[in-house]
DNA sequence: GTAGTTATTGAGATTCAGTATCAATTGAGA
DNA sequence: TCTCAATTGATACTGAATCTCAATAACTAC
């Protein structure tokens, strides 16, 4: 047994405790990304979704991010994804092959960031770590 | 006593060593970049090298990143930031105030790859972690 | 040193993600 | 239902990065 995936109601909740309107075009979005079981780009999201203008797609994924409904992340060459966000505190796995996306926690990360703050000069305001890797999936697809 | 600087000559000889001609404009981009002491966008270092084309700029930091002589990285809103590498392998904190930029190894970051290599499926095949700070210079200046 | 080959360059066009504008629309509370 | 600020979308715009291609210059061989 694992986590409940977050529903869509849980991100027009957040929406709303965010003092947002609920409109039709948001819906649309939320729903959308609620079909995705992997990483995903603003634009992909925003040709698939023909009932919603693409400055909204990007405005509401940008709200989505600040209410913590989803993750922006990048690729190695710096491609910004989005994905859907299911745990509290967490760091990403992504597949560069396929997009998918696994969500992690590691008191191992929270243990560097400890460990730093004795090394560096100043004060640390926060911090980014994706690993990037080739998943089962795509090792077996790709003939071993 | 601080490990020494890389000088520009290594940058050079790691061009010569990748088989590419030494031209006068990639001196001058080694050269202006040895005088850095924190994170420059391209665009800053091509608006400052007035004898060098701007597309000249782009490739040649392309060329360096691959070369390991400079480091591409990236601020929390996806600015993509350039830094000369002086340490083998390692990991960044940048101050998001004045774009210093300090490089460290921490031992802990590669325990938790291993960690993770037990918990995820598939293959890591790269990884990422900057780490956000407000430096002590930067934090003074604000007056306190 | 000269000549030949070919990598490199720069100006400008082009692409692409993301943002700004602003008049028209609409959600939500009164 | 009424009211009005929040939201929307078409479109223009910005800025980073790449592409094009004729002109140039770095290396190599002689
Ligand atoms: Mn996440
Ligand atoms: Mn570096
Ligand atoms: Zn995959
Ligand atoms: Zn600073």
């Amino acid at each position: 047994m694992t986590t409940a995936p977050a529903s869509q109601f849980d991100a027009i909740a957040a929406l709303e405790d965010a003092g947002l309107r609920i409109t039709g075009q948001r819906r649309q979005v939320v729903a959308a990304i609620d079909r995705k079981d992997a990483g995903f780009t603003a634009e992909a999201l925003a040709s698939e979704l023909d009932g919603v203008g693409r400055a909204t797609v990007y405005r509401t994924l940008k709200l989505l991010v600040e209410a913590d409904v989803i993750c922006k992340l990048a690729l190695p060459d710096g491609t910004p994804m989005y994905s859907p966000s299911r745990v509290e505190h967490h760091h990403h796995s992504v597949c560069t092959s396929c997009g998918a996306v696994e969500e992690f926690r590691d008191s191992t990360v929270e243990r560097v960031l400890r460990s730093l703050n004795r090394e560096i000069e100043g004060e640390i305001i926060g911090h980014r770590m994706e690993v990037f890797i080739r998943c089962r999936a795509c090792l077996i697809s790709t003939d071993e």
